[in-house]
DNA sequence: TTGAAAGCGCTAACAG
DNA sequence: CTGTTAGCGCTTTCAA
């Protein structure tokens, strides 16, 4: 019992008038009577009707829709910026198509090539860890969709991005632990192939380097953004009987492997070790003791990079493609609040 | 500099063929010589053609797409499923469109209109706190637009759902708990306008029935399912020295509260007061102590769903609705895990 | 104020 | 194997 979809016709037989008066009048042009128009909607309402977006689409040729691609989803830092870039196309009447690339760079890539097909009007993009190829955005940008590269960006010149500013973050957050008398002060890296990973590794040395502390190679442990990765690293100092009196976790779960680790082996957290990482999340404060961290603020990421991509989609002639930067913040709790050694 | 976008036509031109020809030699189709076949894919690529998916859904009259309602995204037990229904549409060469109501039903009820204007061939849902009106579901299935509902279900009959067993899962806990050899129990609920709270407090309330320990009317604290909720909750119960031995929080968000509140008060869990939840997080583990919980398998309602309405959208003609119903299983971590009393 | 004609880009049905 | 014809449902001229 497949119920035949409503179209503007049915309506504009129902009332002896043409179909393109009925289109007007939904759309609430004023070429048409007040009176046409309210028995036009009244029919409308009365029959259920549906405007069919392929078909409006395909003949406006604008989708009124925004592409979007992360790498994760649960993860708070990019369900968090999602929810404010739902809220704020939701507000300025536009869809969000949402892929998402589970860090598969091939994935990626096809999610776009979906984007382009579905013909919307710009893409914000967040790519994978192991995103190499970046022909796929510069052919679309050449074609004319406006790009915004969010967080995690691509190395490529002349485009749109909007990151953190992850090597001031790890400045900031190395430079108050040096100030409260860390001197050994390691850094459990994230994937250097990726700007947020070398920018905070680069914050970090350069925080240790100002302050006349030399860089211990060795306290540089690469690894990825993961849970995982923080426990290794950890368990990798910890039987090299190499750790530090501070660790600076590239991510929060990162510094969640090392809470794991560090009760598996019977240190405590932060008297036997002192532990901070990059990046918030909702439930830092019911760690024990609370995380401190750099704070990235989400809200802004997704503002900021609707706006970009906004301002690039009504400007498209005349472009010039923007970098915007976003200042971070620490958050004190529990950890990184005094020095502990001794 | 608005490159136009190429069209079947454009390849056909070249080809000195019919945009038929193209469309078929695209698509695979079999008419087609492996020769011209092979041009045609070779002209298309080099001139970077995207198919217009507007124009082919409206042409084939299906979309490919499958839209999917629910209240948050920010929140580890939506996120999760989402990520898994990504995973099952992505498998299945499926588009989702995404969108979030912030548990407002009005927004809801907007975003089924535009996933009906984009004649997505089902929808799964999972619906607001305070969904009352349920008559644009009606209307939608009656239109002939497979719907599932998931989790959050309203009160219909004859309809598809995905749900967890709620009750079950609450009587199960709660039955632990009383081996354990609490008898003080308490139950943090949340809205009670909703099935999942009404089902929680229902196993809730049954499990004590069956073990013979009398419901106390007092124990039973009414909210909503958020940290906030938790916070007060426990507060009001101090106040009024009237505090239990076990609290069995309805989210794990109430429980993060009472974490908060308790630490507030100076009360220790699970010494001083016991805590247990329904829901699992990925940092619960990190808790301190890590917090026991009743586990529901987001993978299985996210693929439930997908089977189900898949099945459905397959036999349109005659499908009989279906209500599936998910088993629970306990996490038992550092709380709930002994009786601590006296 | 209304409508007829044309077309958005594609596909399905049918001929050749 | 290839192409012609006809339309999907809507909007945008342009004429009445």
């Amino acid at each position: 019992m497949k119920t035949k979809q409503i179209t503007l016709n049915d309506i504009a037989q129902r009332l002896n008038v043409s179909s393109v008066t009925v289109s007007k009048a939904l759309r609430g042009h004023p070429d048409i009577s007040k009176e046409t128009t309210k028995l036009v909607k009244a029919v409308a309402n009365e029959l259920g009707y549906s405007p069919n977006f392929m078909a409006r689409n395909l003949s406006a040729r604008k989708s009124n829709t925004i592409g979007v691609v992360v790498p994760k989803i649960a993860h708070h830092f990019f369900s968090s910026i999602i929810e404010h870039i739902y809220d704020y196309a939701f507000e300025n009447n536009y869809e969000i198509i949402l892929t998402v690339s589970q860090e598969d760079s091939e994935r990626e890539k096809k999610h776009i090539q979906t984007l382009l097909s579905m013909r919307v009007d710009g893409i914000i993009l967040s790519i994978t860890q192991d995103t190499k190829d970046f022909e796929i955005f510069k052919t679309a940008m050449n074609r004319g969709v406006p790009f915004v590269f969010m967080d995690r960006i691509p190395e490529l010149r002349n485009c749109n991005t909007v990151t953190v500013d992850d090597k001031g973050g790890a400045y900031k957050i190395i430079e108050h632990a040096i100030n409260l008398g860390y001197k050994k002060i390691a850094h459990f890296a994230g994937n250097q192939k990726i700007n947020i990973g070398r920018e905070r590794a680069l914050g970090y040395k350069l925080a240790l380097i100002d302050n006349g502390i030399e860089v211990n190679p060795d306290w540089t442990v690469e690894g990825d953004f993961g849970e995982r990765s923080g426990y290794e690293s950890f368990m990798k100092l910890y039987r090299q009987n190499n750790l530090p009196d501070l660790i600076f976790a590239v991510t929060y779960p990162v510094a969640l492997g090392v809470y794991n680790a560090a009760r598996e082996v019977g240190i405590r957290i932060p008297d036997g070790i002192d532990l901070v990482c990059f990046g918030n999340s909702q439930v830092q404060s019911f760690l024990s003791p609370p995380l401190s961290c750099v704070n990235q603020p989400t809200d802004q990421l997704a503002v900021k990079s609707m706006e970009l991509l906004f301002d690039n989609i009504d400007n498209k002639e005349e472009f010039e493609p923007k970098q915007i930067i976003l200042d971070t913040n620490l958050i004190l709790r529990g950890t990184c609040i005094k020095y502990n050694r001794m």
